[in-house]
DNA sequence: GCGATTTACCTGTTCGAGCAAGTAATGGCA
DNA sequence: TGCCATTACTTGCTCGAACAGGTAAATCGC
């Protein structure tokens, strides 16, 4: 199973990447414009959070996002430590552009299944989530 | 399903990471020395047929695991652009350890699934595997 | 046999991802 | 109030992954 959700896995990372090339995102980005898209205005750790990702990694990406011209930074006032990432109206185009490539992609990978396998897929998926993050989060003792 | 998908790819490979940082590999290089220790000596571009990766990915990968001390480089006899790569002695006790690393990481995933459940998602993964792989190769005609 | 194409590999670059280490602001607690 | 741990973020490093471009060897077509 492990073969088989790797091969997955590479291949849904690449088809992404090459519908979001058209747009001009890398794979990665879309998922921090649809948190702010969705929830509006986050500070970094927040986005950190959501996504699961890396505070690193997320400093580096919102970078290139602000270079992009697809997010603005703002000083938090209640918080000088913290940063507040927001959507551009410059990226209200994009959302509709993201949103025909994510369905593209929901698309490429359930096609061909019946409504009662994806949601069987889902189900199964989430507990196989729930698994990894416990075996993520207690450092896995081997034993 | 798309979300579910990155989740768990993400998680995956996360815990993959924890696992292989113990024996001292980046994931990634695991499933080269997998085809090494399975197939014995093969060309870089048979590896990178096998992985469904990279030539340029290839290149580096086999250069780290060879100053690792796991991977030999000898030039093909018989076609002089090629390069063999060839598992070294040392390797040997890597493999061990890997196959140990492998079957915590298949036991993180299908811990709770029953023998019915994991067969049914094997089967699935694949069909999905197919659709994704229709999807990359065809330039995702958009229409 | 010779030229054009294909194949095998390498290098440069960009990007996400993660770890480590460092800075600055915040907040709790004695 | 003053100290100290925590939190938010940044930078440097290493990696896999992908694209572009480049070189040399092999192979195909004529």
């Amino acid at each position: 199973m492990t073969h088989a959700i790797f091969r997955v896995a590479r291949l849904h990372r690449l088809l992404a990447a090459q519908l979001l090339r058209r747009v001009g995102l890398h794979p990665g980005q879309e998922l921090v414009m649809m948190q702010l898209w969705d929830l509006g205005p986050q500070r970094q750790t927040d986005l950190v959070r959501l996504l699961g990702s890396d505070a690193a990694t997320m400093t580096r990406t919102v970078k290139r996002l602000e270079n992009a011209g697809f997010v603005r930074r703002r000083p938090s006032e209640t918080d000088k430590r913290a940063t507040i990432i927001e959507p551009t109206i410059a990226s209200l185009a994009l959302r509709k552009e993201v949103e025909l490539v994510w369905a593209e992609l929901e698309n490429s990978v359930a096609a061909g299944l019946a409504a009662e396998e994806q949601d069987n897929m889902i189900r199964v998926l989430d507990r196989i989530e729930d698994k990894l993050n416990q075996a993520v989060g207690r450092q896995t003792p081997l034993a």
